[in-house]
DNA sequence: TCACTTAGATGATGGTCGTCATGTATTGAA
DNA sequence: TTCAATACATGACGACCATCATCTAAGTGA
């Protein structure tokens, strides 16, 4: 059942798309190569054609997830308008992204699984953390671009810190709680001069 | 092979011990009950003898690390003294704490695994959660107790989110910066009135 | 049009997993 | 001292896993 080399990019694309989706949902561990291959819409034996490993595949799904959320991240600030960093803040910490990992954040998600793989994937990691800082640096105020960067990494590890609580909570009021303060700490953070 | 009430009480603590280790570095599906019973000095034969299922020593093992850090806090909060917070905080954020997790946060190192289990796993992370904020609450500088509850929350977020960071990225120059930074966003979460 | 290439299907491999049945030797109670 | 209770060992089970060999049918370049 050959298809055209265009159908097997399209295949390929797929089983990223699906990938990146489901290792957030369920863990790196909680989802096998053959399942995924037929929410794809094939059958397991055509994935090592497409990716050398496992592994190789969790790479390069990362490094997809990685690139959605800096999309949505980046429309999210543009629509926020003089308001960016407490539009981008509120997305992230809002019940909606908690209830769905499949479509959030991947460093809450997944990172600390991913410290327990090789480089292919920690390395998508890192860049994710480097161009997610990038952006927020711009958004946050600061008198120096290096108190800048120093306020976007604060701001950052307390929003995956806080997803990581609100769902790791079996306690919904607890859980709300969370992020609630967690959103107006950040305020704070970033109107203190 | 049998062993007098006592002797099996001590395997038990024992299979506690090293699950809550175990499971910290390696992830809930990073060891097996064969692998953890091993490493207890026992034969996987005796497992459900002590345990219900593999999910019941989980939580069991997650409660018990929970502890083991509450007191490890507990202890850098009174030896202390005047700069409590700022004992528990540098030691959290250490490279030392980075580097064992099997020694570490429960939080960092399982939270987002946590949050795809059932309720006695998702139970021992509430509790655990909550006593940890009860006790960075009564650290934390603040006009009422309301304000240092909230203060609590944001600061025990960013710890736990920068531990993640820190320990997903591959660049080490990156790593120890996150830590630093968070570190000193909390002394100035702190000190801000 | 024909030969070559290749995407994907089928199926098998050896390994690991959680769980349980059974055996056995020792403890603890009568 | 005897006998039932039980902590643990041995071993097996069915299910799942990542990976690979092989087959096929259809796309691709000549």
């Amino acid at each position: 059942m050959r298809v055209s080399r265009e159908e097997a990019a399209k295949s390929r694309e797929r089983i990223i798309e699906v990938a990146a989706k489901m290792f957030r949902e369920r863990g790196f561990d909680g989802i096998g190569v053959a399942d995924l291959m037929k929410s794809a819409g094939l059958t397991h034996g055509g994935f090592y054609g497409h990716f050398a490993s496992k592994e190789d595949l969790m790479a390069q799904a990362c490094s997809r997830a990685m690139e959605g959320s800096q999309d949505t991240l980046q429309q999210l600030a543009e629509r926020g308008g003089g308001n960016a960093l407490s539009a981008v803040a509120s997305a992230y910490l809002s019940p909606r992204h908690r209830d769905r990992p499949g479509e959030g954040c991947v460093l809450a998600a997944l990172g600390a699984e991913a410290a327990r793989h090789g480089s292919p994937v920690r390395g998508a990691f890192t860049r994710g953390v480097r161009s997610a800082i990038d952006m927020l640096a711009r958004l946050v105020q600061g008198k120096s671009k290096r108190a800048k960067r120093e306020r976007a990494l604060a701001i950052y590890a307390s929003m995956v810190g806080a997803l990581v609580l609100a769902r790791a909570v079996d306690d919904p009021e607890l859980s709300e709680e969370v992020l609630q303060s967690v959103l107006a700490s950040i305020a704070r953070i970033d109107s203190s001069s």
